[in-house]
DNA sequence: ATTAGCACTCTCGCATCGAGAGTGCTAAGA
DNA sequence: TCTTAGCACTCTCGATGCGAGAGTGCTAAT
């Protein structure tokens, strides 16, 4: 009895363009002029009733036009909304960007956020790709001063943690750098636990190095998610939807707090594979922060291997085809470039 | 003929006071019943009048409370407001975060920029220590795959660079290192121009990694400051001076745009040496973004080897006193911080 | 020099009102 | 049965007016 019939589709799909583009109620004459319908504005009233009933519009007060609920947006990016693709001159120009940033992975990161949020005019996040399981790649023990020196271990997802370390006895760079190798050759491409269990004889200086390298490693596993690159923050409160301050500040704060956030990510996209892009629409009842807002979320990287999370947070009037894309284009781009690294290494 | 009378001064410190705390324009009498003043609001009122002309104090409209205006908190800061200095306990506790935090650079930055948006309730920037002229401490190069290579720089203010580069020719992890540990001992402690002029004989090999080496350092040197740290811009969002979005949005955008931060940051602390407390009320006629606001900027590190910037943005009504004393406290901490790793190299 | 008294001014909240927009319903037409 | 013209109704929004409250500036007395 509930089927949503054709015609209802069309307009409900007329009513949340219209609405994304003026963010002002839709009403029945305007729509009909505008678009040129060959219906009268009397039966699209009847067909707005009819999907107001069913829950996708709903009016802010008995006599305005009609606003898309969630309910609204969610059956518009799943079944109404056609699979759009970011214009080609779009595309090479982002590429062309991502190309002129060379190897760097900060600069990556930076510009991916930088395109997300200027593509879709709404807030944006990046995580650093992280390995779940990183793999030993290469140690490095440089010499700075007396007993001190400068660790450097290189990880198999490209990250590279460097940490000072203060030496029970003076060594010189030959022995560091021998010990270095030695330990290097030993642990290459194992894991944290195969590395945590080699019971092959050691000095204790090695030792000690095993049990920090081993540290080190796992610290870097029990962050959830890497270093963040936001953008577009102040963009975002151009929205008419954050004009009231709450709104933008509930809204922002699932993005500055981290545990918020890791919260968020945890539970959608973060043991999704790479590929796919989530919506989620006006914190779908779990999420009090995201109430007005709606956040597109896609996984990037080689599962299994490195991979990291990048979005967009705007307001639940968004224009989803155009967002989708981007993110879905973006993380493609990032998949790709770690898809390199890690083949290239 | 101008000169403000003692009683002036008191009476223009009491009326920031109470505007600072309650973000409403201060009447005379409340002023007087709520500080138990021993004269009268008219007494008062008369030398309000004073303080309006000489441009210290003004009224929103004819019958208002009076407000401070720029000036007003300016000459607050310079003559009025006492050297006042953090709890103890407050110290120790932010100390020991500190302590915690152990060697990780990032997560000093990371929790100095936290520390100063909670304690001052407003946002915070922290830029990452950078060598005015880095020097060369360390060259690496990790051989991956084929004629890829990682190659890993360690500059003097403990500035890590990686680069993938491909080379013309295979050469095993052996050669790599002997080509490496002979760049290291050549260029050990010099800086980009001695790199560049160096006359050595090199292989071919050598040079092109010099080159890159230069190029490296070069692209450095030219980012005027380090990666950001930005915290707290959720918790100046609910500062009522912020309630009009494009407002909270005019300021935000120095510290999201780059360009925009590093001139304020270039023309402000970013020639004085580490110590002193730059503040910038009101835009100081400069920064048409900061209009309704004030900054509080410090420079930390060891001058002439590694510097960084750190501050925090709020309304103009701010506890100057409190947020003051915080950014000279972390700047302290940050200082001290840097100078340790720097004598330990 | 200080202060009490007072008239004056301006904001703010509240109620009122009319215009405008858009609806829901009804009844007539295809 | 579906569509549509017509119409009364509802609700928002901006403008207007008004009274209360707050705070000032001035004057005159101490």
């Amino acid at each position: 009895m509930n089927a949503i019939t054709e015609r209802q589709k069309f307009i409900l799909a007329l009513v949340i363009h219209d609405y994304i583009e003026s963010a002002h109620p839709v009403g029945s004459k305007p729509l009909v002029k505008k678009y040129n319908l060959s219906i009268s504005p009397a039966t699209v009233r009847n067909e707005m009733m009819a999907l107001t009933e069913k829950g996708y519009l709903r009016q802010p007060h008995t006599s305005a036009g009609r606003v898309p609920t969630e309910e609204g947006y969610r059956f518009f990016v799943r079944q109404l909304m056609g699979q759009t693709d970011l214009p080609a001159t779009t595309k090479r120009t982002i590429i062309h960007q991502f190309y002129q940033a060379g190897q760097d992975v900060t600069r990556w990161m930076r510009l991916a956020a930088s395109v997300l949020a200027h593509q879709s005019q709404a807030a944006s996040l990046v995580t650093a790709p992280r390995s779940e399981q990183a793999r030993f790649k290469h140690l490095e023990l440089i010499s700075t001063h007396g007993r001190q020196v400068l660790m450097v271990l290189v990880l198999s997802g490209g990250e590279v943690i460097q940490q000072m370390l203060t030496l029970a006895e003076p060594a010189s760079q030959e022995q560091l750098s021998m010990v270095a190798k030695s330990l290097s050759n030993l642990c290459t491409g194992k894991s944290v636990d195969e590395i945590q269990s080699l019971q092959t004889p050691m000095t204790a200086l090695e030792h000690d190095l095993t049990r920090l390298v081993v540290d080190e490693m796992k610290r870097l596993g029990r962050a959830m998610t890497g270093e963040l690159y936001r953008d577009g923050i102040t963009q975002v409160l151009a929205e008419p939807e954050f004009g009231q301050v709450e709104v933008a500040r509930r809204a922002l704060r699932i993005l500055e707090e981290r545990p918020l956030l890791e919260d968020l990510l945890t539970r959608t996209v973060l043991s999704s594979d790479p590929g796919g892009v989530q919506v989620l629409i006006g914190g779908e009842g779990t999420w009090e922060e995201l109430r007005d807002c709606s956040v597109v979320l896609a996984r990037y990287g080689v599962s299994g291997l490195a991979t990291g999370t990048l979005g967009v947070l705007g307001p639940m009037r968004m224009p989803y085809a155009r967002t989708i894309s981007t993110v879905r284009f973006v993380a493609g781009i990032l998949s790709d470039m770690v898809e390199d690294m890690l083949s290239e290494e």
